[in-house]
DNA sequence: ATGAATTTGTGGACATAGTCAACTAACTTT
DNA sequence: AAAGTTAGTTGACTATGTCCACAAATTCAT
């Protein structure tokens, strides 16, 4: 039975292994610029968009004021746009530019490889096992 | 074959689930004044104290600096000590304090609810599997 | 149909966390 | 004992996260 605060623990410890990884490896590309929190809302708009920002916030769990700003910021850099919904005139729709589609591009090829790195003392099967339960949860 | 960008993804979300709940589980104890990077110090060093800053920062695989400052807030709460070791003049050696221990105590039974919880989906055999594989990583 | 609630997104103010570089003091090496 | 190394501290800065109040658009209840 494991200690359930090892859990946390290891977890903890993977995710930060994998920013920094990222961190190292990206600094050609301009993750610099984007940061973290940014790439991870790239990916996720590459999955879902069209999107709203509400609908972002609600898959992402994180706060909206927090999304409105890394929106904001992603938008000058020409990653993401910005609609207004025709059905609904308080919601934004949000979808990668061109530009951003590229740069997710790039950004998902470094993190096969650091992902790929970091799990390279697991086995396939193992592997999928992993995504299966963190998918369950 | 996991897309890697999908583990990041849910292992993300599986952290951040952790502290939300923890977040509003944990309003009873002063989590709030700790922060979660405290509680993990104060976890950490239940595992591993005494322990020097630098050993201490090679384990949580954070920035010494940082460490820096959340062990004299830790120490200003009453909850860590630090001596310095009579070998070398220039380690700091921690260790918890008994108000340290005891809110440890209340932070390993929270944090047990909240994992336990969220993965109330996942057979014990997976969770077998799921340390398992965290823990070669 | 209209006033009340709800939903969507914004902005301010602040707290916490993480990064980077410079620096001191204490050891080690030779 | 001079040069290099290691442990820890500090400053300055950026990025993230949280909470609260708010405006505008929409829905709901009569």
């Amino acid at each position: 039975m494991p200690d359930p605060h090892e859990i946390a623990y290891l977890v903890d410890r993977f995710m930060r292994r994998i920013s920094a990884n990222l961190h190292d490896k990206a600094l050609s590309i301009d993750v610099e610029r984007i940061g973290p929190f940014g790439g991870m809302i790239l990916l996720t708009l590459s999955d879902i968009e069209p999107v709203s920002m509400h609908a972002l916030v609600a898959q992402m769990g994180r706060d909206k004021s927090q999304m409105t700003r890394a929106i904001k910021s992603l938008e000058g850099k020409g990653m993401v746009e910005r609609h207004r919904c025709p059905d609904d005139g308080r919601v934004s729709v949000l979808h990668l530019t061109e530009k951003g589609r590229a740069f997710v591009g790039e950004i998902k090829e470094i993190l096969s490889g650091v992902i790929d790195e970091i799990l390279s003392p697991v086995s396939a099967s193992e592997r999928q096992s992993l995504s299966a339960v963190l998918r369950k949860i």
